[in-house]
DNA sequence: AAGCCAATAATTGATGTATATCAATTATCC
DNA sequence: GGATAATTGATATACATCAATTATTGGCTT
């Protein structure tokens, strides 16, 4: 199921005629903007891309793994499997998204999982390769660590959240997050279940419906499967500043 | 109210007789311990070492803030101030634990306050000096790094925990918490009220003193004012895995 | 390509329950 | 001895669970 694309990507890959070396550089906000050229390529020759088609798991939680994942096309849910079987998406993974985590950083195994609600392409770094640049290039170490801290911050809000919002303020924080963060505009195609965009919200796929119905009753949202469209942001804004 | 200890920490400090040089060396699982005796030399000349009374603010949610804190004695609980002013408390940090999150990594504000529940001291370190490190000492940055993920992983399961289990299994969470990761002992005395173990369980202080009110009575625990008691580990310990 | 079927997803309603809230009393501390 | 914290009880409610119906999707056949 998995197409692991050998290409070593010095040249051009086969996917979209170009190479990873591209992949890397193009996305904005990337972690990697403060690498050389002779840094990118080192990590570029020890890399592969790899293409995962939708529903395929990309990490698997309690798995060992040294790599740290870089997206470089498509989505992805990022989500951690609870005991009693409740999953708990914590973010969707877009392009230029670096998942790290695991690995060297962590010692052992991964606490969550990952996989693709889209087909996705990403590159897989092994990351003692990436903390070998650290003394060349301590810019990047910085760019590492803030991306760290935004995720911990990312992290410690959504618990706030979590545990303080009711319903609506939750399901609210949800649509903002899709149409902000995700797909940046009013009107999107979510490739996520009813019972996906509950399990973003922390509550039961039912909830979660009623709450949908309510906002489209009340003109703030529209709703035709799964595409929402956004109609009045102020309110929903307020609705989730609320609690 | 607060201490400011301005001898520069090259030589004994006043407190305890013993330098703030030691603080940095002595802590078991110490963040400092890839440093060389000059490159602590250089973090120690730029830091002051504070002096907290119970009660007092350490840091303060939404204010700036460029340094990370190392603390050096004491206890401190790190927590969220949210909107609707229920407060949660995500850890209770110890002697040798280090809290960064805000300053240089993060850019602009503390996302948390930290607070002092014992007499509490600490160093205030300039996050510029400590990533100026990074490129002499790499080990320095992966420590760094480590620890992050660390508290990144801490964050994602205090998630699935306080959305997913019910009160019975958060109080257990929270009374092994104590015993394993603080006190280091069956029975010890919390300086925190009810209230702040009921933050630390998200839920109110009313259903934590009923929760620990039926361990008592299931001779799980004991309780006398502030001091508690595990009598029974492994009976939490399912309690906690449980739900 | 059109059409049908089975499986899965979405929706809506009725009911149960974990937990918060409100209120009152008792204990503890400076 | 007055303020604050802890405890206990009675009540309210947000949300989950259970159950039934309707819609949608993907695969197979012709």
């Amino acid at each position: 199921m998995t197409h692991i694309n050998t290409d070593n990507c010095n040249k051009s890959g086969k996917l979209h005629g170009e190479g990873c070396k591209s992949c890397i550089k193009e996305h904005r906000n990337n972690i990697f903007s403060p690498l050389s050229q002779e840094e990118i390529d080192f990590l570029i020759d020890k890399k592969r891309q790899i293409v995962y088609n939708v529903g395929e798991t990309i990490t698997k939680q309690n798995t060992a793994s040294t790599s740290v994942i870089c997206i470089n096309e498509g989505l992805a849910k990022f989500y951690v499997e609870s005991a009693n079987g409740k999953n708990v998406i914590v973010r969707i993974a877009k392009a230029g998204d670096f998942i790290s985590g695991g690995g060297l950083f962590n010692g052992n195994f991964q606490h969550f999982s990952v996989s693709a609600i889209t087909k996705v392409k990403c590159c897989m770094i092994d990351s003692a390769n990436l903390t070998s640049i650290f003394g060349k290039n301590n810019e990047f170490a910085i760019k590492l660590l803030r991306n760290h801290t935004k995720q911990n911050n990312f992290l410690l809000k959504k618990l706030v959240d979590h545990t303080q919002k009711y319903m609506p303020g939750r399901v609210a924080d949800t649509l903002l997050y899709l149409k902000n963060e995700i797909f940046n505009s009013n009107e999107f195609s979510v490739p996520l279940t009813r019972q996906e965009l509950a399990e973003m919200s922390n509550m039961t796929k039912e909830s979660f419906v009623r709450i949908l119905h309510q906002f489209k009753d009340s003109k703030y949202i529209n709703t035709k499967g799964n595409t929402i469209s956004i109609l009045d942001e102020s309110s929903l804004v307020s609705i989730s500043e609320n609690g």
